[in-house]
DNA sequence: ATGAAAGCGCTAACAC
DNA sequence: GTGTTAGCGCTTTCAT
């Protein structure tokens, strides 16, 4: 490249104005089809590529989309994320990915290097504590989906799903088949610890003897974690017969620690995982785990965002898509 | 928001000209500091958030590096892409990913819709195969660094390791060790294809035998794939004494396959993989794998792809990593 | 050290 | 259906 074409030198290539070139590239229904052809044929043979920054600047519009990750982003927002910007994409938008990096004030800071490229929207996993953060967030007026969690009082729009009613369940599950002497190995997010206490809630409810002990472990959580995790577990308590673990990961660890130690799972040890990663189904035993539909989440996401954005009205601005337990060997 | 604030607004409030807004924004230096103080304190109490498209056209630098990554991003690229975004964070750079989701043109399609963001410089990782992509992508005149390979005639700048020595090393090692019937279970992407080859050429100079037979699953890889391809590789070659998998999550995958069977690692079988994930020192036995130094190859693109937009040379634009065997006990 | 003028490349709004 | 004009919000450039 010695300098940039502009969709003014395609204009004077196809001998138009620079509107019809506009034109025939984003409204071509709007130019008669040999306008159209013409023009084209001249982007073709030249490799034009529009320039998005100018075009955002003038339209208010960037077709751009921004996701804020966790500092870390393991496997877990994969399959949402995927999910995200394929619809967008089908959509004609973008998504830009914002994930930390910027130092102790990571939050602020990230956030306001997202906001200075004038998305068109965000979704939120998460993340934004910082009352600062929620305030300069809402003032920049533009729609935002938080996700992965359920609250009566979103910041705009959500889909998730209730943390603490997965606790319950996996609770009530555990309950059902028989284990009495429960654990949990907890990340140390927000929402984990909101799982856990949907737990313990509903092990007081069932009546369990024991409170279960919870060990936690700093987010994101791995499968040495996983492993520590149980040995520390069974250290304090010997005769926990069951472990929620707040991730696979960890369920990864667990199970191979417990087979390092001979223990059966799952006789002797139940174990349960959360979000069904594309490794559960093939462990041995296979895991029984927490599944979030993250493809939903991210679809969503994209149709909510994209909706007001072209002016459409959200019907049910607060989803709860709910979650499933996926019964397999482990517990 | 009513109407997002502008410098202009900013240079109202503070009674300046928008021009000292601008300056004590982005070059603090130049300006007195009784001026720059009360400008910033403006800001600070107003929320101003700076438009970067508007910065970005005026200027034609967007501080933005794009990093495109395949359709799938499995786990392999996140410490590259965690240390390339940290490291352009803190030279004031933002990263942004292309994630492909575009359909069945989808390459084209992902570099066109990047390359309209005019980001400062490209990030690429073993994608772009289409002479078409390559040639808009050079006549874009911006800085790109390729990753995870070696040629000898990159586009521009290159960071990254031979695969064939890889599968040479991995080869070596299992000769070394004892082993002698030797099997590969490989991604069919080029690169793990690449390993491959160079593992038979080393097996050949070391006059192995049997030339190993190799089992080709699609990327990316899966713990599943892992293990229905050691069971595949043992029916057709029920001697084979060792397996080198061009992913840790293959790995693990025959590592529980092998269990499952009944199969002693590493004693009847040798597994090798490749990434070191963070699971693999955890494993039961800890796996033996190939080491890639990520966090070096995203800090390096990042270093390179500065260097270059802010008009320093680059001393060393071709630059080989290497590699690493990391030894422990599943082979 | 600060300000005024001009313009980056595109599209909204309006003419014809 | 096509063209003209103006201006998005910022920074470059030049003047003071």
């Amino acid at each position: 490249m010695v300098q940039a074409l502009t969709i003014h030198d395609i204009a004077r290539l196809a001998g138009v104005s620079s509107m019809t070139v506009s034109r025939a590239i984003n409204q071509p229904d709007r130019v008669s089809q040999a306008m159209r052809e013409r023009v084209l044929e001249v982007v073709r043979h030249t490799g034009f590529v529009p320039n998005a920054t100018a075009g955002s600047l003038r339209s208010a519009r960037a077709r751009l989309v921004a996701a804020v990750l966790p500092t870390l982003t393991g496997p877990v927002f994969q399959e949402m994320v995927r999910a995200l910007n394929q619809a967008l994409a089908e959509r004609g938008y973008q998504l830009m990915i914002g994930q930390g990096g910027y130092g102790p004030d990571g939050e602020d800071e990230l956030l306001h290097a997202v906001l200075r490229r004038r998305p068109d929207g965000i979704v939120l996993t998460g993340i934004l504590r910082s009352p600062n953060s929620r305030r300069r967030l809402l003032s920049a007026g533009i729609p935002v989906v938080e996700t992965w969690d359920l609250t009566a009082s979103p910041l705009d729009m959500l889909v998730g799903f209730s943390n603490e009613r997965i606790g319950e369940a996996v609770c009530a599950y555990l309950h059902r088949k028989g284990y009495r002497v429960p654990a949990l190995l907890c990340g140390d997010d927000e929402r984990a610890q909101r799982r856990a206490k949907g737990f313990k809630h509903m092990a007081q409810l069932l009546g369990w003897a024991v409170s279960a002990p919870v060990h936690l472990v700093p987010a994101p959580t791995t499968l040495a974690q996983g492993r520590a995790g149980l040995a520390a577990l069974l250290d304090a308590h010997p005769l926990t017969d069951a472990v929620f673990c707040t991730s696979d990961m960890l369920a990864l660890g667990v199970l191979i620690e417990a087979q390092t130690r001979g223990l059966a799972v799952p006789d002797q040890l139940a174990v349960v995982g959360l979000g069904d990663l594309d490794f559960a189904a093939s462990l041995q035993p296979a895991l029984t785990t927490v599944r979030i539909d993250g493809t939903r989440i991210g679809q969503t996401a994209a149709q909510y965002i994209v909706d007001r954005v072209e002016g459409r009205s959200v019907d049910q601005p607060i989803l709860d898509i709910g979650f499933s337990l996926v019964e397999r060997a482990s517990a």
